[in-house]
DNA sequence: TTTTATTTTTAGATTTGTCTAAATTTTAAT
DNA sequence: ATTAAAATTTAGACAAATCTAAAAATAAAA
């Protein structure tokens, strides 16, 4: 089944509203936010989608993916990160101008290239903003992944995300040499301000803050790159 | 500026057809088979494409494109050819498979992206048909290309694209070993019934008819890979 | 528990791209 | 030069996705 990208979008935001802890039903206001759209447009999009059996929806009662849809959207969320993780690792691009084209690529709708583009990449398990990847049947990676703020002093791992997308932040970031996959060592935790001294191979200790600590996340458990 | 899909194969659709020699104005019904659609649905779309300056247009006198018009047309094209070349490059699709996903790719709005997947793909010449894919500023290299039957003996060249596509042709040539980017060396002609002796690196000598020679087409200038 | 405020839905329009059927223009043929 | 055939355009409709304004339902507040 092909659907549009319109609804593809739909299905994603309402798959993503669903994931907040204790929101089992979206509510119409709530996607027409998410969807720059109005409430209007949304209650005239959520009867097609329910007669397509992607999703329960009483009028006045909040939606919900049924399983289809939920399948549906997981492939989506696939797509979007495989591409968003092509474009920074193969084409140089940095992770804050990648959301805005993943945008687009994802509703192309060959699931051979996406397969293909996933054993390009080697199956990659996390995006360059260090969300999971499901695989070709929609399972998530179950990633073991922490703020450098959390690690134990000695511990090392992989960059592999950043959860303060900031133009500021990724600036500092640059400069201090950090990107997606570099390895660092946590050597000092330092209680009075936060901030953390940390190590990158061959080169000197670096010191940051208890902002930047809490912000860039690392993997240490999956080869993720 | 960006328009639709759509508008966008129409825009490419009447550039192929305007390449065609001697063809100056493209007609309603020629663009109608091409893209699939009845001949009313082309005369709508074609009042839109002149409103926005894209193509020269007096009802009944045919189209043709304005200089605008070919410059989002050739980019259009290079797209196409691009995501083509890394289809088959990079994800190990057979030449046959690219089109329709090409199709979809080609209407991805980012221009950087483009640029990037070119610098990736270190700047081919040539789509796996072998057509020759216009570069950042729209200009098309002029290929050294010809059928393995023109070639003169003792002459070599890479295998950069392949007239006949049909699914039997492509099982030959899978068969022979030959492919996109595959070194030949021309051993012997045969006058008698246009075959040709070809030899490919590390492979005894092997025998192609005047059909498969014809179709056959190689790149002898160009580094196209 | 009324009343008020907020959320959601309906009704009716609009835009884009398409279609069929009928009318018009151009081209080809007698 | 007419007439017949082919190509093209117009007119009117339709599906998808959106919108505004008004009505209805639910939730919150007095």
């Amino acid at each position: 089944m092909k659907y549009s990208a319109s609804k593809e979008n739909y299905i994603k935001a309402i798959f993503h509203l669903q994931q907040e802890p204790e929101q089992e039903s979206v509510t119409t206001n709530a996607l027409a936010e998410a969807l720059h759209t109005k409430p209007a447009s949304v209650t005239d999009m959520l009867k097609k989608l329910k007669t397509q059996k992607l999703l329960q929806y009483e009028k006045y009662r909040g939606v919900k993916l049924t399983p289809e849809g939920k399948k549906l959207a997981v492939q989506i969320v696939r797509k979007h990160r495989l591409w968003e993780y092509f474009l920074v690792e193969k084409l140089q691009f940095g992770w804050e101008e990648v959301h805005d084209i993943a945008e687009e690529l994802e509703h192309i709708s060959s699931k051979k290239l996406i397969d293909r583009l996933d054993a390009f990449l080697d199956f990659p398990r996390a995006d360059p903003h260090g969300d999971p990847i499901p695989d070709v049947n929609g399972k998530m990676p179950s990633l073991q992944q922490s703020a450098v703020s959390e690690m134990p002093v000695n511990s090392s791992g992989t960059v592999n995300g950043i959860s303060d997308q900031s133009a500021d932040m990724l600036e500092l970031l640059k400069h201090k040499n950090i990107q997606l996959g570099t390895k660092l060592e946590v050597k000092k935790k330092f209680e009075v301000d936060g901030s953390v001294e940390i190590k990158i191979r061959n080169q000197q200790p670096v010191n940051i803050s208890e902002h930047v600590a809490k912000n860039l996340l690392v993997a240490y458990d999956n080869k993720n790159k």
